[in-house]
RNA sequence: GGGUGGAUUCCCGAGUGGCCAAAGGGGACAGACUGUAAAUCUGCUGCUUAAUGCUUCGGUGGUUCGAAUCCACCUCCACCCA
């Protein structure tokens, strides 16, 4: 199967540009491709993964790969898809960010012996000229096409500042700065940038008479048709200290059964075969694929050991034991009272509970337990020689456990 | 620059002087049922408390016994006109 079949069969790909042409210079590891990732916070998430996934994959299919990272573009801010406008960042924030990215991304890339490229649009962005760029490339951009874009339809509603809509010609300016220094003949990103890369594809055109290509990938989106890799409190970060391995492990180990199979293919290096297989599973046996799908992608990001432990952690802690590996919380002296914590607090210590009227209520709805004991009174207190002695495992639902010792 | 309409709790959105910690919906959270899934049902959703109390309706001042609601100024947003 070529790297191309096997894209379309794990169901990548969402829109391209010339698919005959495309097809030919990826299977035969011509492309020198690049995609773009906007430091915006100071870890990459689930979304960039996937990304860095299809990199890995054309990588080892003997293209070339760039990751560009968008010092410059992240001045501006993507309205695309948005229905706000993006915070603006200070160029300190930016750098720092940039920073991050780099760090998480070579763990994924092999940069090696020029076998993968790192760059940063700030590069050449920040030092272009205004009047120049205008009538440089201003030409070639028609206002009326940019505004009927699909990625600024939200925003028509809502508002667009000058600002972002300049982005798309950032971005543009990005594939053919990079076509011209390195030869980058393709470009890839989430189906969300298809007008920004079309501009990038056309630019080039225009001005060199070349043909470049873009190519989308699909949006990782759960059966309600949100993107996945985000939660109440915000995103799936691949940065240990922002998302633990463990609650990485947990993130996905909860899908539900409508998208587990679609996250095997899009986000595994699993053999397709064996992810067919599992097509076959029904009911609880899914769980199984679940657990597989966790430990795969905790693996691919954490590595082989941290996934174990959180899989074994959560299979103790699912089937009513103890844990080792589970987040841990410390307690001080002065959280206690005559050797005494109200449950209560507790809760709130233990960052199980926004407030103690949060606590309250789920006490008082029998959501919370100790060692597998259920509480029912708001005011029980534990004792310092309880959780001395090796520590209490707080449980807070049905899936949230603390393991609170002391200091 | 001129005009009009807006800003309410996580989000949408009702409320136009006391009965408002603020309807309704969504989401979130907890419980039941389950498979750490989905669907469904129930509860719950500012902080604090034993009761009570405290802080909130874009901001700042004001009127009033009493303001999310009335007035003034300001900030921001949308639409129309230039």
């Amino acid at each position: 199967m070529t790297v191309y079949d096997e894209l379309v069969a794990r169901g990548l790909i969402a829109q391209v540009t010339d698919e005959e042409e495309i097809k030919k210079l990826i299977n035969e590891g011509k492309a020198v491709f690049y995609i773009g990732f906007d430091p915006t916070a100071d870890s990459l998430h689930v979304g960039h993964f996937m990304a860095l996934c299809l990199m890995k994959r054309l990588q080892m299919a003997g293209n070339k790969p760039i990751a560009l990272i968008g010092g410059g573009t992240a001045m501006v801010g993507d309205p695309s898809g948005r229905t706000d406008m993006r915070q603006m960042m200070t160029k300190e924030t930016i750098d720092h960010n940039a920073e991050c990215f780099k760090k998480q991304m070579s763990r994924f890339i092999d940069f090696s012996e020029g076998k993968a490229m790192l760059v940063n649009n700030a590069d050449w962005l920040l030092d272009l000229n205004y009047i120049e760029l205008l009538r440089e490339i201003g030409p070639h951009f028609s206002v009326n096409r940019m505004l009927s874009a699909e990625c600024y339809k939200q925003r028509m509603e809502r508002g667009l500042s000058f600002l972002e809509f300049n982005y798309m010609i950032m971005q543009s300016y990005d594939f053919y700065a990079l076509f011209q220094k390195y030869g980058c003949n393709m470009q890839f990103g989430g189906d969300d940038q298809w007008s920004n890369m079309l501009g990038g594809t056309r630019l080039i055109h225009y001005k060199l008479g070349k043909d470049a290509y873009a190519m989308t990938i699909n949006l990782l989106l759960n059966s309600e048709g949100n993107k996945m890799g985000k939660t109440q409190s915000g995103a799936v970060w691949l940065d240990q200290d922002k998302t633990s391995p463990f609650d990485f492990y947990q993130y996905w180990r909860n899908v539900s059964d409508a998208d587990v199979l679609k996250c095997l293919r899009m986000l595994t290096f699993l053999p397709l075969e064996q992810i067919d297989e599992m097509e076959e599973w029904e009911g609880s046996k899914l769980n199984q694929a679940k657990e597989i799908l966790a430990f795969e992608l905790t693996k691919l990001v954490h590595g082989e050991e941290e996934a174990g432990k959180a899989q074994e952690g959560a299979r103790a802690l699912f089937s009513g034991g103890n844990a080792d590996s589970m987040p841990e919380v410390m307690l001080t002296e002065e959280d206690f009272e005559d050797g005494n914590i109200g449950i209560l607090r507790l809760l709130v210590k233990a960052g199980l509970a926004a407030s103690n009227g949060d606590a309250r209520r789920n006490v008082e709805q029998g959501g919370v337990a100790i060692d597998g004991e259920k509480i029912s009174d708001v005011k029980a207190v534990v004792s310092k020689q309880d959780i001395a002695d090796g520590g209490i495992v707080l449980k807070r639902g049905k899936k949230k456990f603390v393991k609170v010792v002391i200091q």
